[in-house]
Formats: C-alpha cells, sequence, structure tokens
DNA sequence: GGACTTCTGTAGCGATCGCTCCAGAACTCG
DNA sequence: CGAGTTCTGGAGCGATCGCTACAGAAGTCC
C-alpha cells in the first residue's frame, strides 16, 4: 500500500483555532472559570457553541488549553526568570514581570492563575485544583531555582530557599490581587523594588 | 394617647438570623459570591428561601451583611492590628493576624475579601466592585495608620507611609491566596516574619 | 459524478439559577 | 373569640446554564 500526501478529509475548519483560543483566554483571564458563560465565550471566540465542541472538547477543556496559552504567553515571564543568572536578578525579573503583566493597558488585570478560580462551586473544583497545582508548580519552580543558587554559592549557605521562594510567589500573588483591583502599573512597581532592597531577607 | 409595652406583631421568626447568618457567612467564605448557589447557602442556614428574602432581601444583600460579619469577626485583626502602638508592630500585626485568621483549621483557608469576587460574571460586577473597595479601604486604614507613625516620629521621616501600607497589604493578600490553596500556617508565619525583618524597607 | 468525512448553525435538551406567589401557620391585639 | 400582622414551606416562575441531536454545507477520495 502506497503512502500518499493527503490534505485534511472533509470539510475545513471556518475559524482560526488559534485565534479563537486567545479571544476565549481573555474572556477566562477577565471573568475566571465559572464568571465566564459559553454564551460569552463563542461570542468572543466568534463561532458556535457547536464549533466550539468540536475544536476544544467542552468548557473545562478549553480552559485547559487557555491556561497553557496563558502561561506561554502572558505568563511566560516566569519560565525567563528562571533563567537570570543570579537569585535577585530572578526574583526581581519575577516581580517586575508580575506587575507589568497583570496591569497592561488594553488587557485584562491580574493574573488568570490566581483569578480564574480562587474558589468555585462544587461543579469547578476540579478547575480550581488545577489551578492550585499551577500555583503550586510555580512555587517549585522558583524554590528550586534558589536551591540552585545555594548550591552556585549565589546564595547564603544559611539562606532558605523555600522561604525565599514563598516570599516571592506571595508577593506575586498579592500584586495579582492588587492589579486586579485596579492598582496602578507604576505604584506597584515602587512597591516591588522596595521588597527586595534587603534581599536576601538577611 | 399611652405609650404601651407591647411585643413584636405578627408570627415570629423560627430561627436565628445571627445564626444563619453566620453559617452563610461560612459558604460565601468558601465558595465566593458566585460559587455559593441560593440554594446551598439555604441548606447550610437551614431555613426556606422564602424565610431568606424574608430576613435578608436577596443574596446580594445577605453577602453584605455577611461581609460586614465577616470585617468584624475573623477579618477583625486588622482593626485590632491599627490600634497597636509602633507600625512595626502594627504591621507584624497585621500579617500575623491575615496567616491565623486564613488557615484556621475547620474554617475556610483564604480571606472572603479576597476570594469573595475577585472577578465574576456580568451579574456579580457590584459584588466585585463592592470587595475592591473592601481592599482599598483596608488600604487606606494602614496607609493613614502609617501616616501618623511619621508625624509620631515612629517612622523616619523619609519613610513613604503608602509605600508600606501597600507592601503590608500586598503581603496579607498573597498570604490569603496562598492559603486558599492550601498552604500551611507555620510557613506562612515563618515567611511573614522574614519579610518584616528589614523594616522600615530601609 | 457518488461515497465518505468533517465542520457548520439552529433548535432545544434537562438542570439549575435567583426569585416570587400563595395559602396556611403562629403570633399580638381588642 | 375574630381581626390583623408576620413568618413558613412548597410549588413554580422565566432565564440561563453547559451541552447535544440533527440536517445540511463543504471539503477529499475513487
Amino acid at each position: 500500500m502506497e503512502t500518499r500526501q493527503c490534505g485534511p478529509i472533509g470539510r475545513p475548519r471556518g475559524f482560526d483555532a488559534d485565534e479563537a483560543l486567545e479571544r476565549a483566554l481573555l474572556v477566562f483571564w477577565e471573568h475566571g472559570y465559572e464568571g465566564a458563560s459559553l454564551s460569552s465565550l463563542t461570542t468572543a471566540m466568534g463561532i458556535s457553541t457547536t464549533s466550539m465542541y468540536a475544536a476544544f472538547g467542552n468548557k473545562e477543556q478549553l480552559f485547559r488549553k487557555a491556561l497553557e496559552r496563558y502561561t506561554e504567553g502572558p505568563g511566560a515571564h516566569l519560565a525567563e526568570a528562571l533563567r537570570e543568572p543570579t537569585a535577585l536578578a530572578v526574583a526581581t525579573a519575577i516581580l517586575t514581570g508580575t506587575v507589568r503583566s497583570t496591569t497592561r493597558p488594553a488587557h485584562p488585570h491580574g493574573c488568570m492563575g490566581v483569578q480564574g478560580a480562587l474558589v468555585a462551586s462544587d461543579s469547578g473544583r476540579e478547575v480550581r485544583d488545577l489551578l492550585v497545582a499551577w500555583r503550586d508548580n510555580s512555587y517549585s519552580c522558583v524554590h528550586e531555582r534558589f536551591r540552585r543558587a545555594v548550591d552556585d554559592g549565589d546564595l547564603p549557605q544559611e539562606a532558605d530557599p523555600g522561604l525565599l521562594a514563598r516570599y516571592v510567589t506571595t508577593l506575586a500573588f498579592g500584586i495579582a490581587v492588587q492589579a486586579a483591583s485596579g492598582v496602578g502599573r507604576d505604584e506597584l512597581q515602587e512597591m516591588a523594588d522596595a521588597a527586595l532592597r534587603n534581599w536576601p531577607l538577611t
């Protein structure tokens, strides 16, 4: 049997799935998982509910894919920050990146990983747990990066990488809450700078 | 016409409104405004929807009264902290109180003022704005307390009360997010202690 | 062309949402 | 007692929830 080049069989998709996901991401980011209704999502995506279900599965899977896209897009500053050469540079980049991404004009304010489903009804428990794991993973990455900084001698031997990671992530989550409340970018940036003035918390 | 002692006219209420409000508070605290359905609320309160509406008005007014109760109960540590004699004692009491109240065993984890409605659908916008104002008021109270500390010479003249207040409230909101994610009390308390080791942020 | 596969919009499913109508129960009055 | 007032549960309102059945449209195959 001969393999042959063949395009996809059947009627081709009438919309750009990537752009539709981006639109859904913005709705989830602004209103949260349960605050975003299917009708508001499909309206923003410009497609019917049938097309959404065919392309993404269901609302929860759409949210999971939107969260992945968020992590690699607006939330990419974390992964980038971890590649900074020193622990202080990592911490600075995390907080600066968080301030910038949570207060971007013409974007939803706050962090999708925080406000996407900080609490939920019973039917949203799985998504809430997904975001708990998302935040815990953020902490773990920072923790491990700081542990490496201790091993490298970048951080003093007596420094507590776990405590430092908890400090930085707590500030980041707090910044996300402040941003969601409408607090301005410059004020948060000043505060972030001041919070790291005494690194690594002597 | 003679005034006379008279009890309340009509059939007396068959439940303790105060205790019912407490039960509703716990449901709102755990699931948020929109995540708490009327049926889950009335079930927890032990009354019918009719009784709830007669006693509290509607869901939004029930939430407002629950928030007041929260502020005077589990959230009272803020008002108490503001009465501490020094700015450092105020900041320490705020963070310690936040850690304790957001990680209390057998209570919902996190802060109702944060997770009650950090985001919402269109129909919940008013409650979201109510909590934005609630958080902003918390910041303002701390801000004013620190301003007074500067006037009193407790904080150095060059200290920025607004920045310090933003720092403390950001940590408190961040602690609330961490607690809602299941992070333990002791770990958060250690972090809070470390965060104030360099007060007032030189 | 006809067979096959996939995407599309409409229409509507059962369930739940917040909320209200209504008749009766439980009290204070005169 | 009867009149007046308020609280109670049940039953159900219209609207919206997430989701799906269905038939037709739009492609690739032979």
